[in-house]
DNA sequence: ATTGATAGTCAAGATACTTGACTTATAGGT
DNA sequence: ACCTATAAGTCAAGTATCTTGACTATCAAT
């Protein structure tokens, strides 16, 4: 039975929130860079994608698993990216149900560009933070993931 | 079964994507934590919003500087508050063009239940990590807000 | 040979945004 | 007072990223 928030001023300041403004603000730093470096179809979205895909390609099934999102929004995240000639489907072998999805050259060169853009945006926040807080941070929240991702139930519809 | 993870060479591990999956992690469970606690049409989004409403209320177009999203996705936020009976809009008395936005009884009580389950998740949180982890990671995210947070450039279509 | 699970597709809908085109009210010169 | 640029808000339409539901093709195990 408290009354004691601000008057003017709720604004929110709680973990979570923080959280969530410093991921933000590193995916919109993220894009802009990385459409600057002459990748324009580049979202965040597209870049989780990509990262889950070995380089001799993957699975649609094995990314579905990855990711945590169901097999129709990676089926559409694959169809745009594979309109934007950076991924390719390509027949699984062992297995003619399935599909593997590869990385173009393109798409090679635009994840060649992202671990630069990563590092140089890493590099940034190291100097802000100093490299004691930014090792705590980069510690606490490897701590943090395994422990809170527990949704073995988000694989097929 | 045992999962062929064999070629997961292309894993993303780095702050941003540390900083995003632990940010998704958060939301998923504040939100499912608050539709359990009875307010169904809880989301992200909204929680956000109403987080930036003040006690005596806050007018629009003072959100959309706040938010740094247009004035059209606030209003459709609003609107769909205003829908499920959580704010209300009033005029506002000195200026005839604005209109100032209020949370309801309905609204004030979520507030409410919304801080009670953000300290049980952050309490979760600070166990995982355990005091000192967690400090260093609520006080890294302090430090780094205002100083990636400079885009005065988002106030209007 | 049948049957049930798995891999993927197609269609439709929800959410959280965007840009663009307007209306109305205010504020600042002249 | 008048005129105009700006600010506050609305309406309409479109985009990105997800969802559920219904379906086909293939495989694997009886």
């Amino acid at each position: 039975m408290v009354k004691r928030l601000d008057e003017r001023s709720a604004w929110p300041d709680h973990i979570g929130w923080r959280l969530w403004e410093a991921s933000r603000t590193w995916q919109r730093e993220f894009v802009a860079e990385m459409r600057k470096a002459g990748h324009p179809w580049f979202t965040d979205a597209r870049a989780t994608l990509m990262g889950h895909i070995a380089r001799r390609g993957t699975r649609q099934a094995d990314l579905i698993e990855r990711m945590g999102i169901t097999k129709q929004a990676v089926q559409q995240l694959i169809d745009g990216l594979e309109a934007e000639g950076v991924l390719a489907r390509m027949p699984d072998p062992r297995d003619r149900r399935g599909r593997i999805v590869v990385h173009t050259e393109k798409g090679l060169s635009a994840l060649r560009d992202s671990n630069d853009v990563k590092k140089k945006i890493e590099e940034r926040y190291r100097r802000l933070l100093g490299e004691e807080r930014f090792k705590a941070l980069s510690d606490a929240l490897k701590h943090l993931l395994p422990a809170t991702e527990k949704d073995p139930d988000k694989t097929s519809a």
